[in-house]
DNA sequence: AAAGATTGACTGTTCAATCTTC
DNA sequence: GAAGATTGAACAGTCAATCTTT
């Protein structure tokens, strides 16, 4: 009698989550390392100048920077840190609330990511999209969202990737089975 | 003219790859934190054990070992230097190659691995399985499979979990769009 | 006292260099 | 010289403790 990874889960639950789990450690580090060896960037902090371009003034409090990358504060903190000392972000204090901080994406920093935007595209394409069909994209969709849902039951982290509501009901709206 | 992270996809194929991202981004930190506090083990060292205890005389390769996790040979072997150090696996001299190190799931080892493993499996099952009908599994499998297909092309580390060749052709078959 | 954020110490990963055996 | 594996230094992430403002 052996309890091994793969006990306690019938034949196809074993070889879905077997796949998944591979993916899911081996994805991560792909990305890495050819944003690392074209811009000198990690994922992390590719994600995290993207999201601060997309905002008003490309500006964004710490707090709300951390939901949008999916990341706690403190690592945030950490990262934001070392970019500043690269000048790719500058933190600035928040006028309205003593507490918070503000992060600006710089000329330098919007500079770096419009290089290595291109590179990373085409990398998330040929390894994901690309590989999918229409349909298989759409479910993937669904599956990633319901995924969440457990993962991140509050959407504390994920609001913003996190399926709109379908019908009805305002944000926040009954989610799973 | 912005370049954001979205940008370069169009509007499925963006949110798609958004949920994908956070799935990646959260799911280990989640597996993590719990197998550590309830049994002091990274998912990574419960993964290896794993391995070993089903492999016969619990023993297998580092490389081997490496392949069955989807990790790299440093990476592994400074994980089962750590758990050497704790007693859970032992190396051992591999007979009949003076290059090569065998692994050894020790007592305490495969007890500190039943011991985790229900807790996991449920965690695995909450997370992931119990959120998906069995067709949205079936769909996540084949799924999986292919951006496999594309990460590790050559299945260096993937063989363990790749897709059965469904016809004809020897391992290594035709694959890909 | 709670919210927002930062810091420091610790753990774990990565990369290049090294060593040994084939 | 290539395969198998290990080592050490540099780097990133985590957790608990801390500090300030509300």
């Amino acid at each position: 009698v052996v309890v091994v990874s793969t006990s306690g889960f019938d034949g196809d639950e074993a070889a879905t989550w077997l796949r998944l789990a591979a993916v899911v450690e081996l994805l991560p580090g792909v990305l890495d390392s050819r944003l690392r060896r074209e811009a000198d960037l990690t994922h992390f902090e590719y994600v995290t100048l993207a999201m601060l371009s997309e905002a008003p003034e490309r500006t964004l409090r710490m707090s709300a920077l951390a939901a949008a990358t999916n990341a706690t504060l403190p690592r945030l903190s950490h990262v934001v840190s070392r970019m500043e000392k690269r000048g790719l972000v500058q933190r600035t204090a928040c006028p309205s609330d003593g507490r918070a901080s503000n992060v600006r994406l710089t000329d330098d920093g919007q500079e770096r990511l419009i290089d290595a935007a291109p590179g990373h595209v085409a990398t998330v394409r040929h390894l994901v999209l690309d590989a999918l069909s229409r349909e298989q994209l759409a479910q993937l969709s669904t599956i990633a969202d319901a995924i969440l849902g457990r993962v991140d039951p509050d959407g504390a982290m994920t609001a913003f990737c996190r399926r709109p509501v379908e019908a009805g009901t305002a944000a926040g709206s009954a989610r799973g089975r």
